[in-house]
DNA sequence: GCCCCCTCCTTACAACGTAAGGTTCCCTTA
DNA sequence: TAAGGGAACCTTACGTTGTAAGGAGGGGGC
């Protein structure tokens, strides 16, 4: 007997790990990060979830390859900002690098907490700093102030900036009977609250721009780090 | 029949929502957060795991309640620390709360992932935040600039600064011939770490020292901060 | 022509969160 | 004091997860 299945083994192409890989940061990109299970991801290839131990170690090999995929976009998008040829040039250098990178992990919004839960520095990722110590060696800074400055900017050396609460669907202003009720408990919370809707009236789709007040901490940073350059 | 299982029954305190949050955030300090489990929870109180669903709603549930009893140390830890009594000095306050918040996080080092995963902001979590945003309006800081201000510090404002990549036990210095071989791939990477080991030969522990980095990041944005107030 | 190895499949297991319903026991109320 | 009710806990079971173990088939090298 033919079934289907055994016709489309026919003409499939082979499995790779590179193709398991963008697979998955395909399938986190539509579905979610929940959706990347060793069953799910087979089914994108109609094979069994026990095919896949061919080409990836185990699910935490997936993972860590993800983030290869999406350091890769990042070391791509990244690759024509050329370096600075004057030392006073590396802020303007390693900003416009790091809002390009930004970019990427808007695409994958899943990304950031994959990250996070990654014990070991990949590659790509040590590909990726050691452009920005370049960057930095450039400005001028010494070996350790390169070193406290790659902490103090963590995540956002690579372009997302992990905030402690994300609710879905980004901050929204609450509503004012909302706000009375919060006004008793946290006075100066509410009161700036009723300031920034003020400020803005019609912005009922969150009251946080994001990528103002990365911009912002991001530029808090860089300004300070300058200054260690006296 | 009388199993030993009924005796201890009748001598059991009876479980609580709190003694259940209570053993959870104990069994992540000892075990780790992967050992949270709605199973190795009951078995700590010689129970079988549904009996805990009749005291939080799920495993959610749970989890935003190990928040709150971290919380409850922080703000318990930072109550004792002085509103500023001039505006200069917000910025030695604000400083000491985080530092006295971090000492609590650093007991509890499981605690800044599940932070990250909650998507709904904790009550206890407002009111530490209030009462940070009552230091930044005695410094003089308008509601939009501490707007600004509590995006810029993000989770250091807490007292932690959630690393990109954190190998368990810390960062350890790489060995010479490790470092010979990162030399040809990065060779800004392995200058720096040469440096770094040079400074301090003898930190065959950890060549970063976490506490030195959080303050130095937390000063570098401190300071911006301030130089806002003109 | 034979064999081997690569790729994929089948089956199975342990651990997880939790739905549904049952048992035990104490407290309240008549 | 007996009856009723409800809280606390248990039993059983289901679906989903990652993955261990071993088997089938087919193409390439000797």
């Amino acid at each position: 007997m033919t079934t289907g299945a055994e016709q489309e083994s026919r003409t499939r192409t082979p499995l790779t790990r590179d193709r398991v890989l963008r697979a998955a940061a395909d399938r986190a990109d539509r579905n979610g990060i929940d959706a990347v299970t060793m069953r799910g991801l087979a089914e994108e290839f109609g094979v069994e979830a026990m095919s896949l131990y061919h080409h990836v170690a185990n699910k935490d090999d997936i993972l860590s390859g993800v983030v290869d995929v999406v350091m890769g976009e990042i070391n791509e998008a990244v690759r024509d900002i050329a370096l600075p040829t004057e030392p006073a040039a590396w802020k303007a250098v390693l900003r416009a690098r790091i809002l390009a990178a930004r970019q990427v992990f808007l695409r994958h919004p899943w990304a950031p907490a994959v990250f996070q839960t990654r014990t070991e520095t990949a590659l790509s990722v040590l590909d990726y700093f050691d452009s920005v110590l370049a960057i930095m060696a450039i400005g001028g800074f010494t070996h350790q102030q390169t070193h406290h400055a790659m902490h103090a900017l963590g995540s956002r050396a690579l372009g997302f900036n992990q905030e402690l609460f994300t609710p879905p669907g980004g901050y929204t202003a609450p509503a004012p009977e909302e706000l009375q009720a919060m006004a008793q408990r946290f006075p100066h919370l509410a009161a700036m609250l009723v300031d920034a809707v003020h400020d803005d009236p019609d912005s009922t789709l969150g009251w946080c721009d994001d990528q103002a007040e990365f911009e912002f901490g991001l530029d808090l940073l860089l300004d300070g780090l300058d200054r260690l350059l006296g």
